[in-house]
This record gives C-alpha cells, structure tokens and sequence, in this order.
DNA sequence: AAGTGGTCTAGACCACTGT
DNA sequence: CAGTGGTCTAGACCACTTA
C-alpha cells in the first residue's frame, strides 16, 4: 500500500496531532461530547496552543469535530446526506427537508450571475433568499435570482418586497416547464450575511451550488446555495429511488 | 443588498485584509503574477505575519491565489470546471482529460469503503490508483476499489501488480454493463499520498467524489476521487451536450 | 547562498456563552 | 461572572526552490 519508506520528511506536529485526535475520538469519545478546552490539550501534548489549533482546525474540515465560541469543542455527528441532484423540491415549501424563504427583494445581481443569466448587467432581477433545515439544523443558504421574463405574471407592484414577495415569485415561477439543468459545486468561504444563516462565523468553508434552471431554451433562473461544508455532504443520485431528500450514500 | 448596518461587531483584520487584497487581485494584478512575499505584505499592512497569512490561506481557499514553498504567492487562474457527472470517460483512458492509471494492488479496502461495497470485511479488493490531469496540471487522484466478483474474468496470478494490472482491471470491468451510480461530494483534506499525486500539502483541502457503480443489481465497485478543491469546479450536466470532459458551466 | 512559504512558540487580549 | 474559542503579535527556525 502506502510508501512505507522511512520518513525522510519529518511530520509536523500538528499533522501528527491531528492523527492521534482522529484516533482518540474513534475509541474514547461518544458524538456529543465535549473535549478538554484548547489550553488543557495543548498543555496535554506539550505544544502551543496555536499548533493544537492547527489541527483541530483541519479535524473541523473534515467534519469531525464542531466548535463553538464560549461553549467549547464537541464530537461532530456523521456528515448528513443532501440531496441536490434531484427534482423533487426545487420550488415548493413543505416538509422537514425543504427551501423554506426568507425574502426578497429587486436588485441587480454580480457580474458572475449575470453571465449565467445573459440579462442586461445592469438590470435589476428578483431575488429570492431561501434556507435549507433539517433535523433543527441549517443546512443551506440560497440565493435565487430571476429575471423579470420569467416570471410575467408577476405585477411589479404586487407586493413590495419581504416573505409575501419571495412567495409570489416562487409561485409564478413554478409556472415554467423545466427542460434542464446544470449545476457546479466548488468550494468558498461563507460570506457575512450566509454565514449569520448557517450559524457559523464569516469565512467558514461552505461547498458553493450554483444551478442554472433552463426553460424554453433560455436561463430561466439561476441558484446559488452555500452549504455548511463542515455538516454536509452532497448527493448526486442517478438511479436512486429515496422519497425524501436527506438520504445517506452508506447504509 | 447587504446590512448596512454600522457593525456593531468590530470586523476581523484578517478579514478586512482579505476583502482589500480581494479588490487589489481584481484591479492590479494579472493572472500568474507573483505578489510580494509575506514579510513585506505583512509591514505593508501594517500587521503580524501570521494574520497576513491567515487573509492569504482564505483566498487560496477560494482559488484567487496559489502558494508554492520556495517560489511565492502567485495570482491563481479562474477555477476549471471539471465534468464528474457524465458517463463518458468512465473506464476509458484516452485523450487529454481523461483518466490514467498508475498502479493496482490487492488489498483489504477501508471501513467506510467495505460499507458500500457490502463484501466481507476482511476480504480484499482490487484497488487501481488513477489520476486525472487537464492542460498539465493534476486535478484528481483517484482509488477505485473493484470487489473480485465483479471481474470474473481476471485471473488472480495475471499480473502481479503495477500498472498492467491495473489496466487488466479496467479492461475486465469494462464488460459490465452499468445500471446506475451513486455520487456523492463532501469536502476532506488530502491524505499523504493523494497529496502528492496532486501536487499539494498534505492536509489541502479537497473535494472528495465517492462514487457507487451499480451493475446486475448489486454494487460493482466503489471510487473515491479527491480533486483539488482550490483550482476545481465539478460540474454536474443535466441537459448540456458538451464534448469534452471538461468545460464551463459559464460562458 | 539567498529568498520563499511552512511550522512553531509563548504570550496577550477580545467576543461570546453559560450560570 | 468565569470559562470558552477567536484573533493577534513578534519573534524563531525549518523545508524548499532557484540561481
């Protein structure tokens, strides 16, 4: 298997660190439970605080491990299964595990929409702020852009802005037949007002969707979700007969 | 738009660091330009080393920047958008972006993997190394574990190891005829090895592709790709006639 | 050999959460 | 309030690349 050559290359500290933790956490902790604080640990492996971090920090990426400022460091839970690859709940509202909106209102979307969209850059579009929860937990933030063509029989005036707009637009929307998709996932950190969503400071590693919906041949909408990357892992059933959206790849 | 609120909370200097060298990327640098080193970031700024660092690591995360030990920081190259959810290039190994394979062993796969596969735990597996590279630069690295019953074909003592064995593998499992896949996309950090087949650290962040192949009705091999998650994009077509592998989802 | 980013230290203070 | 994780500093040394 791996190079079992002798390490020329010294491990760093908080590498080895990390591998012992991992270890630690399989066979002395239960999910849920709380850690000695930063210092003890630190003082405990006889190295500075900042190295201890370093490998927490990656044990958090890696979605073992949760923490909280003036609470401390608990065992994360197995990262949950998202479906995001499937049809079911694009627009509706219902259900444990669903968009559920916020707001919305009318402004001009960034330069990296409006290349999806192919609208005039400067014109203003709807946009729908929705989450995702599930089990309690915030999964998802969104934001849904939409041209003005696509959802005409939206008065202008209906309702100024706020959840009863976000509504109305997701209804009229729901009018279209969808011929497509495309979606990408990458990785980003959460921007202030995501991060606020997700519970989670600003920066926090988040896994960017961005889905381009395509109706009569043209963009009909485009989405971007950041979901918790620390919680989350995405799902891209193909064959696939699960009913509700959370499913886990594993048994 | 944003809160525009007077931030009550006093922002980050690494954060506030981050959006101007952000801004700074847009305006004054060109793609592959290299920045001034660290320590006179840092005195530029007006601030300690490790915080300037800290602002760099976030924008590596996003992909704006590339950092190489002993050579410098660089401005990074817009993400490659890279097709993972096509059925083109599954087995084949052929062209520009395609995989290619490096060697295959017999071993005893992992937990998480025995979970999927559902063999015995103690029974080996076929295990063929790939990596996946476009335009010179590798983006994957890849470990596909292939359970003996699903290359009947393959005799035990047909090659010891290597890279014509790995190919004998491919070639055997080619004769399934696939009823379905189960993919999945969660962000990791890059084991040793993988670090090095990427090209990275080990501990880089990546995005990390499990992927279920479904034949006759059982589980006829398990890959688990990890793709650099600074410079990739995966993209997930649903309606889009794209020839190669990889493209844009943008224009 | 010089210059770069990567690791590490030992402190300090701040922001937040609970009681 | 005490205790937690989050930010920040000013240094030091190491590993790596290039010339």
């Amino acid at each position: 298997m791996g190079t079992t050559q002798l390490d020329t290359v010294p491990e760093p500290k908080y590498w080895h660190l990390k591998t012992v933790l991992s270890d630690a956490l399989d066979s002395e902790f239960a999910v849920g439970e709380i850690l000695p604080n930063e210092r003890e640990l630190a003082a405990r492996f006889g190295v500075a605080r900042a190295t201890l971090r370093q490998a927490l920090e990656q044990l958090e990426l890696e979605g073992r491990l949760q923490r909280r400022r003036g609470v401390g460091t608990t065992v994360a839970p197995p990262r949950v299964g998202v479906a995001v690859g499937d049809y079911t709940h694009t627009w509706t509202e219902a259900g444990d595990d669903t968009w559920s909106c916020v707001d919305s209102v009318e402004a001009v979307p960034p330069a990296a929409v409006v290349r999806l969209l192919d609208t005039d850059p400067d014109a203003p579009v709807h946009q729908v702020r929705r989450t995702r929860v599930s089990q309690g937990q915030p999964l998802a933030a969104e934001l849904l852009y939409v041209p003005a063509a696509s959802v005409p029989g939206l008065a202008a005036i209906d309702t100024p802005s706020g959840l009863a707009r976000a509504r109305a637009v997701l209804r009229e929307l729901g009018r279209l037949k969808l011929e497509g998709r495309e979606q990408s996932v990458e990785l980003g950190s959460a921007r202030a007002d995501d991060a606020k969503e997700l519970d989670r400071l600003p920066g926090a590693p988040v896994l960017v969707v961005t889905t381009r919906y395509v109706a009569e041949n043209r963009t009909a909408a485009v989405a971007v979700a950041t979901y918790r990357a620390d919680t989350c892992r995405l799902t891209f059933g193909d064959a696939n007969g699960d009913a509700n959206g959370v499913e886990l790849l594993a048994g």
